[in-house]
DNA sequence: CCGACGTCCTGCTAGC
DNA sequence: TGCTAGCAGGACGTCG
């Protein structure tokens, strides 16, 4: 569920706190996450400080002072927070973390797609992923791409949610930067022109930078790394409006299904060549 | 190889 | 009012 614009706000809300923090002692659900935690882990992690923060694509990666990693993925519905450790403990909390302060870091996910994982270092954690992750998308190589998106019989939607060719872009985002192009997320991506292309790549940029402004959006569950709120689905123009009037051109907008995600836009906005 | 689709899980709600 | 089918910010396994 969260999605580049809500996982950076986690993290930077984690890192003051979690920063120079020993993690102390775990405790765990009975639960399984998706990816299994194994016992030996934690003696790699307890005792440790954590020397940073940090996030690729969805990823949230927490280094520890050995230089090795606690990788940390919300899944749909993951909440990774440091809260006081006299707050109530919610349900479907299935990590926590005591710290050296009167703080515990912990983990709530009510559906379990999410994951933690201990890793000896980012290059054998990225080892264990599916495919290579993609570039930040963040002054993406034009170049890279338009060719990713020349060379591809999908649909634009799919590509965007490929993680491999760029990392960090999810179901929200892709329908408004193909909005906010002015692009049908239906097209295959080797109908797109370079000019397209090119639109495409920044209205990503934009969409996700200035999502990252506003805290990401709160759809259903997400909360940042200190239990707030975001912001930028008062600034949804497709995702989640489908029957509801285009802001733009007041077209009632039309939804599909693509890439197995449900799919809002404009059929005028999205449609005719600017 | 590529692209499409199913699966994991719980909770909420639209519609009957 | 009560029930349930269907859907939900993702990643990945499998199938054709």
């Amino acid at each position: 569920m969260p999605e580049l614009p809500e996982v950076e706000t986690v993290v930077r809300d984690l890192r003051p706190l979690l920063k120079d923090r020993t993690l102390v002692s775990l405790s765990r659900s009975t639960k399984q996450l998706r990816k299994k935690w194994s016992k030996a882990w934690e003696k790699k992690v307890l005792g440790r400080v954590v020397t940073n923060v940090n996030r690729r694509g969805k990823w949230i990666l927490s280094t520890l002072e050995d230089s090795s990693l606690l990788v940390t993925h919300l899944g749909m519905t993951g909440q990774f927070t440091v809260t006081e450790a006299t707050s109530p403990r919610e349900n479907h909390t299935h990590f926590i973390f005591t710290l050296d302060d009167d703080n515990e870091l912990r983990y709530r996910d009510i559906r379990r797609f999410g994951s933690i994982t201990w890793h000896p270092s980012q290059s054998e954690w990225e080892a264990t992923l599916d495919e290579e992750l993609g570039p930040e998308p963040f002054g993406v190589d034009p170049d890279y791409w338009w060719q990713n998106f020349k060379a591809s019989k999908r649909n634009l939607k799919a590509l965007l949610l490929d993680q491999s060719i760029v990392a960090g872009v999810g179901n929200i985002y892709a329908d408004e930067s193909c909005f906010r192009a002015g692009i049908d997320p239906r097209r295959r991506g080797e109908t797109l022109t370079k000019n397209e292309a090119e639109r495409l790549r920044l209205a990503v940029e934009e969409v996700l930078t200035i999502a990252i402004e506003s805290r990401g959006s709160t759809i259903r569950n997400y909360v940042g790394g200190s239990g707030l709120e975001g912001e930028f689905q008062q600034q949804l123009q497709a995702y989640g409006r489908a029957g509801e009037a285009c802001f733009v051109c007041q077209t009632i907008l039309q939804h599909t299904r693509l890439a197995g995600r449900t799919t809002t836009f404009c059929i005028v906005c999205q449609t005719k060549k600017k």
